[in-house]
DNA sequence: ACGCCTACCTGCTTGC
DNA sequence: TGCAAGCAGGTAGGCG
């Protein structure tokens, strides 16, 4: 059962670093909503910041469809949980940044950064905890889920929005495949990256690319790989691409094994941390030695991201122009 | 296709 | 000590 820490408004470590949910946290809170509410009827929902609901659902709609529905299941798909529901609607909770999902028993003190709460029929509460408020919650009509954001799919999603008609499968329409299904094989990955001649930083962060992986795996699965960021993609040989498939599919597993990167406050749904922050190689690693070389890790931004890497290991692309 | 920008948000760190 | 600026980053959406 949950195992409340609450309140908690002070972080157990000191830093900026915030949690991050990637596809190995969204994983293992996923699995936590499975083994914790799997089978608990939602008794009454508060929305406490009504941005967070989004479409198709209007924030007031909102409270009174998801009452009485029952939670069949939970799954994750990119990085986004969802709860199947009894009746066959889908409710997707896409964390983002700071969003977290905690089972709490009754008379459980108040959470100031709950912004939506579940009251379960056997008293106890399912609480959207998200501090930045970026998150979004989503419940979707039987048989139907659309895109639910995948970069620059965006376009076609709102024109079918627009028509009001969501099926299943299409609210990720937009996004690429997932990373650790049997489907991703290292011939797939070649084909995709062979198109493409943006960096390999910024591919991996494209969840229309690969669907899950964000900025601590970005970093992890290049280190692991030895490429840099900044590496065309269409330019990987052979063996170049299948060490970046292995690299991408370790980290990610290695990740949900060890119940995610636990960073400051990152919990799980039954509020234990995750143990997966001090395997990081390189992420948020700056000017400490490289776990392989001993060189110091360095720093720099990529597409507005900051991008940590060994500057041996994982060498320089060579330009064309070059002396 | 690709890159760059802004907005959304809050809490922590840094610098003065 | 106090205060303001800077930083963290996933995604939507706009522009070039």
């Amino acid at each position: 059962m949950a195992n409340p820490r609450w309140p908690r408004t002070k972080p157990a470590r000191s830093g900026t670093l915030s949690l991050m949910p990637e596809l190995p946290e969204v994983e293992t809170i996923a699995r936590d909503v499975q083994r914790l509410v799997a089978g608990a009827t939602i008794f009454q929902a508060t929305v406490h910041w009504p941005r967070t609901i989004r479409h198709p659902q209007p924030p007031e709609r909102f409270a009174a469809e998801i009452a009485g529905a029952t939670i069949r299941r939970a799954s994750r798909r990119a990085k986004t949980v969802l709860f199947h529901l009894e009746d066959g609607r889908v409710m997707t909770v896409a964390l983002r940044m700071t969003g977290a999902l905690i089972v709490v028993a009754p008379g459980t003190p108040d959470d100031p950064y709950a912004r939506v709460v579940f009251r379960l029929a056997d008293g106890r509460e399912l609480r959207y905890r998200d501090v930045r408020k970026f998150g979004r919650i989503g419940l979707w009509p039987g048989g139907g889920l659309r895109s639910v954001g995948a970069g620059r799919g965006a376009r076609s999603r709102r024109v079918a929005e627009g028509r009001g008609r969501y099926r299943i499968g299409e609210v990720f329409s937009g996004h690429g495949p997932e990373p650790l299904q049997r489907g991703f094989s290292a011939r797939r990955l070649a084909e995709r990256l062979g198109r493409r001649s943006a960096k390999l930083k910024t591919l991996l962060l494209d969840q229309s690319f690969i669907a899950g992986v964000g900025n601590i795996y970005a970093d992890e699965a290049l280190w692991r790989a030895r490429l840099h960021p900044l590496r065309a993609a269409d330019t990987l040989d052979e063996a170049e691409v299948r060490r970046l498939h292995r690299a991408v599919r370790q980290v990610l597993r290695e990740g949900i094994a060890n119940r995610g990167a636990s960073f400051s406050d990152y919990v799980g749904v039954d509020g234990e941390p995750g143990a997966n922050a001090e395997r990081l190689a390189v992420y948020r690693r700056t000017d400490r030695p490289c776990f392989r070389c001993g060189r110091r890790i360095e720093r720099i931004v990529v597409g507005q991201r900051s991008t940590h890497f060994c500057p041996r290991c994982q060498r320089e692309p060579v330009r064309s122009d070059a002396p």
